[in-house]
DNA sequence: AGGCCGTACTG
DNA sequence: CAGTACG
DNA sequence: GCCT
């Protein structure tokens, strides 16, 4: 069966269950969506997988390019000779601006209810610029208007369709005979059903969170006592073991155990660093516990929970308090933590500073009793808010297509990705975290990349500030780390930017390496493989009785993509920002 | 009693 | 080398 | 802090 003929038993399939969603479930209701497949017959699976979703998510999947209907086209730089087949065309800039061309990635994130720009996922660099374009001219004129619009780029892609000024391709639609695009069933906002195929987005997107706070080792366990026993295997998280769901029942728990382990994190001496280590741990373990802790052996059957805490989660499901953090939160603690808020600064820095008097930031920017600060910390300390506060997700978009701009100029082959929270989907970024790598298949590298984008950026005003430049700016391998700017007006905000390098056959386990990365390293480990940014090691020998001495570092499996890491590890394929499994 | 992730940059 | 940052 |  055909893509095309495939698409049109959706409706059969799904339109009654679509029907019964709730409207706000419809993530895509109202977008008539040309998917571009580009699978050789025969393994289409992953099409028909892709269509399903666009079809559950409300959006009317359509078979044949009609500029008039389309609104979007989901294509990748792999599928642009299909999608210049579709359309009719000859060059992607052909397609008329308001149609917007997006990547699967795009599509997810709509799923996961993460509103943003379009831009970033437009897989055409010509046609970027085209439309960052079309955006900015507009941008001004638009404040009034538009209040609750999905996204600038909408709002101004929609005003300049009125204008059209450029020669779009004539609207003369080349339907094949007996064309219509597949609607979605009407909707019927009262009713809703138990199932909800969509689940496992935010299921994925919730475990993504606790990624970002905390979590490794197994998959918390220890879930409900029946279970417990059953299947001696180990699990994963990687594996995509259901995640418990909803709110925490545990939450006032965690809170003050949270509390406590920023105290003891604020801290110097090694003790303390452990502890914080081994809270963080039981910490994620008790939030996926799935039941209220009532009893002290409840309490001991989590993960990382042993009498100490187990004790002290007892006071507090029996008091509502816990004494101790009463008088934890001493003023050298609450100082300490006010100055690690500077970059650079640590706890042998803050403590090291309050015991010379030190106890707020003026006292710190003015030096008092004569602390000095290195070079880093100033910026730290001049940038404090910038730096500590989250950016929105679109701000992090438009930097990295500038970037992106100015670094395709110095090599079109450059491959680059944006990583982090970013890619894993968070609607606002600590920081923005860019990979970038060369394939090597025309014998050239990236070698000499990073120090002319470097140059190019400050150049532009884009970086200001660098915290930490790689000490050999020739590697494959190189890290960046500064401060930037999405433009020069004054007082612009700060952000921080990481730019970092890695050799072409590096990219699968470096991808990996940042996103995933934690529990999925320890499986590794645990099959006699290791994983770190380099890649997948093979052959690894541990000693038996300490498996944490590696004997042999083993032989790295260069070139591996991403998905043939999931494979060799027996880890399910997850897209990028954990969700369709496939 | 001793491990608890591994790596890179600063000074 | 210790301290710091980061995924 | 917890785990082995």
């Amino acid at each position: 069966m055909s893509p095309v003929q495939y698409a049109a038993t959706l409706p059969d399939k799904w339109g009654e269950h679509v029907s019964k969603l709730p409207r706000n479930k419809l993530y895509l209701s109202g977008k008539c969506i040309l998917y571009v497949w580009n699978e050789p017959s025969g393994s289409m699976q992953g099409t028909r997988n892709k269509m399903d979703i666009l079809y559950k998510a409300g959006a009317r999947l359509m078979t044949e390019y009609d500029p008039e209907r389309v609104t979007h086209i989901v294509a990748s730089l792999d599928t642009q000779k299909n999608v210049l087949q579709m359309c009719g065309i000859r060059k992607v800039t052909e397609l008329p601006v308001h149609i917007k061309t997006v990547t699967w990635e795009w599509i997810v994130h709509q799923i996961q209810g993460i509103n943003h720009t379009e831009i970033y996922y437009e897989p055409f660099i010509s046609r970027m610029k085209q439309v960052s374009q079309a955006a900015k001219g507009e941008a001004a004129k638009d404040d009034a208007s538009s209040s609750a619009k999905p996204s600038y780029l909408e709002t101004s892609a929609r005003k300049r369709e009125e204008t059209d000024d450029e020669g779009s391709p004539k609207k003369k639609a080349k339907h094949g005979p007996g064309f219509q695009p597949l609607q979605p069933p009407s909707l019927d906002a009262s009713s809703s059903s138990n199932f909800d195929p969509l689940a496992e987005f935010y299921e994925q997107a919730k475990l993504m969170d606790e990624f970002e706070v905390e979590e490794d080792e197994e998959k918390p366990q220890a879930v409900t006592p029946s279970e417990a026993s059953e299947g001696s295997k180990t699990r994963w998280q990687c594996d995509g073991a259901p995640v418990n769901s909803g709110a925490c029942p545990n939450q006032d728990i965690v809170d003050k155990l949270l509390e406590l382990r920023e105290i003891h994190s604020a801290r110097q001496g090694s003790d303390d660093m452990w502890r914080t280590f081994s809270y963080r741990k039981s910490i994620a373990n008790i939030k996926a516990f799935p039941k209220r802790i009532e009893s002290y052996s409840d309490a001991r059957s989590i993960k990382g929970v042993g009498d100490k805490t187990a004790l002290k989660i007892m006071e507090i499901v029996q008091t509502g308090e816990l004494e101790r953090l009463k008088h934890a939160r001493t003023d050298d603690i609450v100082v300490a933590q006010l100055f690690q808020g500077i970059y650079g600064v640590g706890p042998a820095t803050a403590f090291s500073w309050y015991s010379q008097g030190l106890r707020t930031l003026e006292d710190v920017k003015n030096g008092k009793n004569g602390v000095s600060l290195s070079l880093v910390q100033e910026i730290g300390l001049k940038f404090y808010d910038d730096i500590n506060d989250r950016m929105p997700r679109s701000e992090a978009a438009e930097i990295f297509c500038k970037i992106r701009q100015i670094a395709l100029t110095i090599d079109a082959k450059l491959y680059m990705e944006i990583m982090g929270s970013f890619r894993r989907g968070k609607a606002t970024c600590g920081d923005i975290d860019i990979l970038l790598t060369r394939p090597t298949d025309d014998g050239k590298t990236h070698h000499d990349v990073m120090r002319v984008l470097l140059r190019r950026l400050h150049e532009e005003e884009i970086l200001t500030y660098d915290l930490a430049t790689p000490d050999d700016l020739d590697d494959l391998e190189a890290t960046y780390r500064g401060l930037c700017q999405v433009d020069t007006a004054p007082g612009r905000r700060q952000r921080r930017i990481d730019i970092l390098s890695v050799p072409y056959g590096s990219l699968g386990g470096a991808l990996l390496y940042y996103t995933f990365n934690r529990s999925m390293r320890l499986k590794a480990s645990h099959m006699g493989y290791s994983l770190n940014q380099r890649g997948l090691y093979k052959g690894v020998v541990r000693d038996p009785r300490d498996r944490n001495k590696k004997l042999s570092p083993g032989t790295l499996m260069d070139g591996l993509s991403e998905k043939e890491i999931f494979d060799i590890l027996g880890v399910p394929w997850q897209e990028p920002h954990q969700r369709v499994r496939s």
